[in-house]
DNA sequence: TGATTGTTGAGCCA
DNA sequence: TGGCTCAACAATCA
């Protein structure tokens, strides 16, 4: 019987090194349905903003002109993977269900599901390992239980896998069939949903799942506007597609030698235009860019590279190590690795503001509300007015680009957690979450875990300072300037602490601290040796998540 | 058991 | 700019 293919597209969207596309197409199919579909949970239970929603259309949309010019397209469901795939078998006779491995708790989840209903209908399916640089499953299952926490246990996991070459883009894919879509709404369960997470960036009606084909059955991506948001508030200057992220790579790779010796720690929080990193991360999370063809286009280069080249883990390869080191962390612990809660890995700290979680260990929402004054710190925080200007930069840097420098989220999230305000870092991955156009749910939990102390780093007696670090790299103030524009014209001196700046100083300036600008919300150097001493007495208590469980349990 | 290492600290000194 | 010390964690290795 000749195949009639489903690819599933999810975060793969790319047609250069698209090995799970280049499976299904391998079948030869008498037809081929590209789909997407867009997922209730994501929408209402995953915090995104305006900016991560338009990178990601925006990505959709190239693929959908990159396949209509084949003669196909992608076609844009508005429904649950679990409600949709089994109408779409059925309706189109499908034989074969492609897409790329996701590693995450949640995606792994769905597709068991899917590969069940695909069961049920006599569909086979084919999950393809493209996303990572390897097969995380079989990193995992060589570790026999124990859970990967640093790079150089993953690279001795790792040690006889090899790193396949990218794949070249297919040239034609075979046409669709009837879609038949009277039949698919008449079948598909319209999507409700009793709560939402993201009700604060919807300024209008969200009419997205309206229909489960689009407006007038058209199939496309939703607009911001179909979603119940403004599209002005979607201000990131990150554009998506494909064709961006190559067209950014190739400009990348032209200068070898800032791409042969690359180190991290290295480069400057400061720069924004352009960026001293790549900022590469939003095209790889959404598969955009193609994970092994960065990897192979740098380690060629720095293979023959006349002169010294960085190493790992500082240089482009160790990177992208850590995003692997990551997955492979997450896949160990599974669902708890967001969260304190039932976390293995995770350290056990009296933190400020907490997950909330009801008798069935499932999550309370809405949130039950903090103390005044923690809550408050919370969103001085989060929306970059602590009087800290570093923190503050940064801050509005994320929330307006979606983007920030490693570095600086180093820095802020130290001062959100064990520098300075002792806020759990569940609190500051979910605003990161929200705003990040490159948000990944391994690299941020593990991240927010990494700076907090409670996993993977334990040296809690280093310290960010917020007026130090960024001086070590920038005198000048240059992040400040373009993102707190209120302290514009302070002499660098003040810069990053204006608060120390005379009276006539701050006038010159145009700016007075704690009328236009705020006062600084703590004592730096008091809060951190607070949170010094509190940490030390936490980690005396050796108390990591899954003693949480435990304790219940009893 | 003790030494070494761990991508990315600050402060001080020369 | 480079090296030492501050106070001192966890994992690994000999």
């Amino acid at each position: 019987m000749p195949a009639r293919v489903l690819h599933w597209f999810r975060t793969d969207l790319r047609l250069h090194d698209a090995p799970a596309l280049l499976k299904g197409l391998e079948l030869k199919p008498e037809v081929f349905f590209p789909v997407w579909t867009w997922d209730p949970y994501f929408n209402f239970e995953c915090p995104v903003g305006p900016n991560r929603y338009k990178f990601l259309t925006e990505s959709m949309k190239e693929i959908d002109k990159k396949l209509s010019k084949m003669g196909n397209k992608l076609h844009v469901f508005r429904a649950a993977p679990a409600d949709l795939f089994p109408v779409l078998f059925k309706q189109w006779n499908i034989t074969h269900l492609v897409y790329e491995k996701d590693p995450a708790p949640y995606a792994i989840e769905r597709d068991e599901s899917i590969k069940k209903l695909a069961k049920d209908a006599n569909v086979e399916v084919l999950d393809i390992t493209g996303h990572t640089l390897y097969d995380i499953d079989a990193i995992v299952e060589k570790q026999k239980g124990k859970t990967i926490t640093s790079a150089t246990a993953f690279k001795a996991a790792a040690k006889d896998m090899k790193i396949e070459r990218p794949l070249q883009a297919p040239k034609d894919v075979p046409k669709a069939d009837d879609l038949k879509l009277d039949a698919i709404k008449k079948e598909v369960k319209k999507v409700k949903s009793d709560h939402d997470v993201n009700e604060e960036h919807r300024k209008g009606k969200m009419t997205a799942y309206d229909s489960v084909t689009g407006p007038k059955d058209s199939l496309e991506p939703p607009s911001l506007e179909e979603l119940g948001l403004d599209s002005e508030d979607a201000t990131t200057q990150i554009p998506g597609g494909e064709d961006e992220a190559l067209r950014r790579l190739d400009k990348w790779i032209k200068d070898k030698d800032a791409t042969a010796t690359f180190r991290k720690p290295q480069t400057s929080p400061s720069e924004y235009d352009p960026p001293a990193t790549t900022q590469l991360s939003p095209y790889i999370k959404f598969g955009a860019l193609g994970v092994r063809e960065f990897y192979w286009r740098v380690v060629d280069l720095m293979e023959n590279y006349d002169g010294e080249t960085s190493s790992e883990p500082e240089n482009l390869p160790g990177q992208l190590i850590f995003r692997e080191m990551y997955f492979a962390a997450q896949l160990g612990i599974g669902k708890p690795f967001g969260q304190i809660r039932g976390n293995k890995i995770c350290r056990v700290i009296d933190w400020k503001l907490c997950n909330a979680y009801d008798e069935d260990g499932e999550k309370i929402f809405p949130r039950p509300k903090g103390s005044k004054e923690d809550e408050e710190a919370l969103e001085k925080w989060k929306h970059g007015n602590t009087g800290f200007p570093w923190v503050d930069a940064a801050m509005r840097q994320l929330k307006q680009e979606g983007w920030m420098h490693h570095l600086a989220r180093h820095c802020v999230a130290g001062f959100l957690t064990r520098g300075q305000l002792y806020i759990s870092w569940e609190r500051g991955a979910e605003v990161f979450d929200r705003y990040l156009v490159d948000q990944d749910p391994a690299s941020n939990a593990g991240n927010w875990m990494w700076l907090s102390c409670s996993a993977f780093f334990h040296q809690y007696y280093r310290n960010y300072g917020m007026t130090t670090f960024p001086s070590k790299y920038d005198k000048t103030g240059k992040l400040v300037r373009k993102y707190v524009p209120e302290l514009k014209e302070y002499p660098d001196k003040y810069i990053y602490k204006p608060w120390e700046a005379p009276e006539d100083v701050q006038k010159k300036a145009g700016c007075k601290i704690g009328k236009d600008y705020p006062e600084p919300m703590i004592d730096e150097k008091e809060a951190n040796k607070e949170c010094m001493a509190r940490m030390k007495e936490q980690y005396a208590k050796k108390l990591y998540g899954d003693s949480l469980l435990k304790r219940k349990a009893k």
